[in-house]
DNA sequence: ACTTTCCGTAAGTTGTGACTTACGGGTAAG
DNA sequence: CTTACCCGTAAGTCACAACTTACGGAAAGT
């Protein structure tokens, strides 16, 4: 239910570059504005969609908003991968298998490659 | 330049589905089609997406082709989630540095939470 | 040769989401 | 209290991408 989210969010290059640009630490919104080509309501928009991904979190100070990389907020994507992975390599495996298996009921002498 | 493209492609519902069908092995697109509530048209759209991704592979057999998914081909996602992941951990590391040496710095006595 | 199957692509339609400007609510400063 | 700053949200515009139908090519069957 969370991986979909984080895709979702991830694949908007806008978006990506400012979840990127939190690498640097905390950052607030006028900040993670200037110096890109999209307004700064733009980029407040973008960061609510990676908070409702779990990717960001914020810290109100004074009158400004501090957005940072929220810890383990990749780790359900990650896990996702993992899962694919093993996955893959067991239908890889199966599919060897397959094959092997017609190999031997083939008959002797039959033409390989 | 990879990993944008994987992202991409992994956003859309229906793409990600028809990825998530292929750990079952290798398929044919009008397998991957029916059952599905689009026609094979988009079916095959959206597998030209992910194989520009990198995350599938085709194999010509008679008159249909075989879709399945390509080992490796969410590595480059995977090199980008840890490579955020440690940068976020150093991020961290050093805002807690900068926090207990402001503190370092505040006068004994100052109220602290 | 004709038909059927399996598929990719072209062309056109439409919903969605990434933007904009305008506005209003808080908080610090004067 | 007024001003200035930082920000979120509402409303509206617009481009793009996810679909559809229509068509054509290529391989196998009759």
């Amino acid at each position: 239910m969370a991986y979909e989210m984080i895709l979702t969010a991830l694949a908007d290059p806008t978006r990506r570059a400012i979840f990127e640009d939190l690498r640097g630490g905390g950052r607030t919104v006028a900040a993670l504005a200037e110096g890109r080509s999209v307004s700064r309501p733009a980029v407040s928009q973008h960061l609510k969609v990676l908070d409702l991904a779990g990717l960001v979190e914020v810290r109100q100070e004074g009158r400004s908003r501090i957005y940072s990389l929220r810890r383990g907020g990749l780790a359900p994507l990650r896990t996702w991968i993992d899962r694919m992975w093993d996955d893959a390599l067991t239908a890889y495996a199966e599919e060897v298998a397959r094959q092997t298996e017609d190999m031997a009921n083939a008959k002797p002498g039959d033409q390989v490659d």
